[in-house]
DNA sequence: CTGTTAGCGCTTTCAC
DNA sequence: GTGAAAGCGCTAACAG
């Protein structure tokens, strides 16, 4: 382990004091731009990288940011992820990744890590049971920024991004009831998540005004994984009547379904249509394709990095309750176009 | 924003000098334990948390651990960093997580940031099109531990971590021999890695020992995406005659190649056979389930992320190149189980 | 067992 | 435009 060179190193040998030094690497506005370039070139020969701990240290800030998530494995997590991450590389920040597995105990936890860590802001998608923000009170009582997104939890000092899931919820319902059904089942997950709770009334407000009847018999809370999937499609056969369509808050329970319901005899679309939600490339391997709602995971990461950011750097008033919507829309596919491209 | 509390402001308080409140802190065994409970309690109470900031500085070491993978969103993934997290909480690290979305680019864009920001030690799983390892040299020279999983590349100061790929491959293709398959069609990845190529080589084995020819119009080199699956089975179909088995590399594409066989009228394991790779979710969401081989995620991101820190605490030799095989094991479902359940 | 002391490398007033 | 100097909070010799 060779040592490292330091802002010292270069101003010895180029015979100008550590402070010349800091102030060129950091572009400040009162050097010379050739002396600038003088040092620059010479940082570079000298291979020298800037010891973050000593200036975080110095500045009383880390330049990182922390992200909890639910679950990495989705597409749109991966998505959404990706766009922080280039946001996150473009401004000079880190990223602190973190999964609480749906658990709110794993959120609390790594809540805690990231105040520890000293991240610069964090940026949160709540897990399933998640009941209040206590846990993160540090954050708010620090004035550290905090903002939510997809999964979020109304609080009058954070930011919020989401999709409109009331109007996403009212078009999956609208399709199907265009399609003729007129029983429609929906599974969808913890009403406490704003996500769920939004696409439901959505779905209500649908049938509602086409004046179908809203049966809470058909309304199922699950954790939307694919046992849930397996118990939702049992209900709906222990009812008298079967659901002529089925809406499903998530690809992969929605696909779960189908393929169970065709086992069952059924076919799809013609006596049950169904709808999911998140446009995951799962939603394409099926037959008949799976209607679903487009999620902009990527623009969602990319604005929630930029906000936070912006909040860092003093652009954005912290206090400001702002929501920020993202369109979404409802994508319909016909896998007969699969095999037909040239 | 107040004012942090220091070892500085405990020592005061205690009378006791800030060594003691760091020893005590830290568990030093020079320090009787009753103190440590006293200047433990206080240090709670006064609400102090460490300055990583100061102590990396101090310690010229910065606790984070640097992972580099392709891409997020799969389910083998997601449980790989699960389980590096898991480990890295326990021991004190932080991670920071990249993803190189199979570019060789981003990957050495990764690689450069991860070792400015001085991580201890780095975790990869390299992308599709990496050829050679110079954009980790900086990392060798410095004697920075390396740790390769999964995708790996051969080095003799580097560590690897993965499944007998070259067994999977055979047992895959002998399944499919078993089951009656003579013409076996072969869907795989990049063949530069390892993973893709010992499957291949594990297939070949299987072929051979069972006196069946090994047609290279039967092995498809592709992205393994879903694009690659519609090419796939376009192939297939140009062929004289048609395989009677199917072994993809990846479960993803192995679906959607099922999708496609089925709706140009084959049925399925009938007239085809099918194995798909990862023991991913979206495996068991088809009819019938697909056949497919089981990826130890979890425990590969534990004992990756355990022998990088055995490595950072001189418990283990970096020098040693040694590689650690986990087993993985065929896996056969069966979808008629699925509703029969109590 | 505990205290003293000297930095780790950088930023930033305050001078000139 | 550039320099001097004082720490940021912590740890690790070295003493005692």
């Amino acid at each position: 382990m060779k040592k490292e060179v330091t802002i010292y190193d270069i101003a010895k040998r180029l015979n100008y004091s550590p402070a010349t030094i800091s102030r060129a690497l950091s572009d400040h506005p009162a050097i010379r731009p050739d002396t600038k370039v003088i040092i620059a070139s010479m940082a570079q020969e000298m291979g020298y990288r800037s010891n973050t701990f000593a200036s975080n240290l110095r500045r009383q800030r880390t330049n990182t940011i922390g992200v909890i998530v639910p679950r990495l494995n989705s597409n749109f997590m991966s998505s959404a992820l990706a766009g922080m991450e280039k946001v996150a590389n473009e401004t000079g920040y880190n990223l602190i990744i973190s999964q609480s597995l749906e658990s709110v105990t794993k959120e609390k936890a790594n809540a805690k890590t990231m105040y520890d860590s000293r991240v610069d802001g964090l940026l949160v998608s709540v897990a399933y049971d998640t009941d209040g923000i206590d846990h993160f009170n540090s954050f708010i009582n620090k004035g550290i920024p905090l903002l939510f997104f997809d999964r979020v939890l109304p609080h009058d000092h954070c930011t919020s991004i989401v999709i409109d899931n009331v109007k996403a919820g009212y078009e999956a319902t609208a399709h199907l009831i265009q399609q003729g059904c007129r029983r429609i089942m929906h599974v969808t997950g913890n009403l406490k998540r704003n996500v769920y709770a939004d696409r439901l009334q959505g779905y209500q407000q649908a049938l509602r005004e086409q004046g179908l009847p809203v049966n809470d018999d058909l309304i199922l809370v699950t954790d939307l994984s694919q046992e849930a999937g397996v118990e939702a499609v049992r209900q709906m056969q222990r009812l008298k009547t079967m659901p002529n369509g089925l809406f499903v808050t998530n690809d992969f329970c929605a696909v779960t379904c189908m393929s169970l319901l065709k086992q069952a005899g059924f076919s799809i679309p013609q006596d049950i249509a169904v709808v999911g939600f998140n446009d995951d490339p799962v939603s394409q391997v099926v037959t008949p394709d799976l209607t679903t709602v487009h999620y902009p995971g990527r623009e969602m990461g990319e604005i929630a990095a930029q906000s936070l950011i912006n909040h860092l750097n003093g652009l954005m008033d912290i206090q400001s309750t702002n929501t920020i919507i993202l369109r979404s829309d409802l994508i319909i596919r016909h896998s007969s176009q699969k095999l037909v491209e040239p």
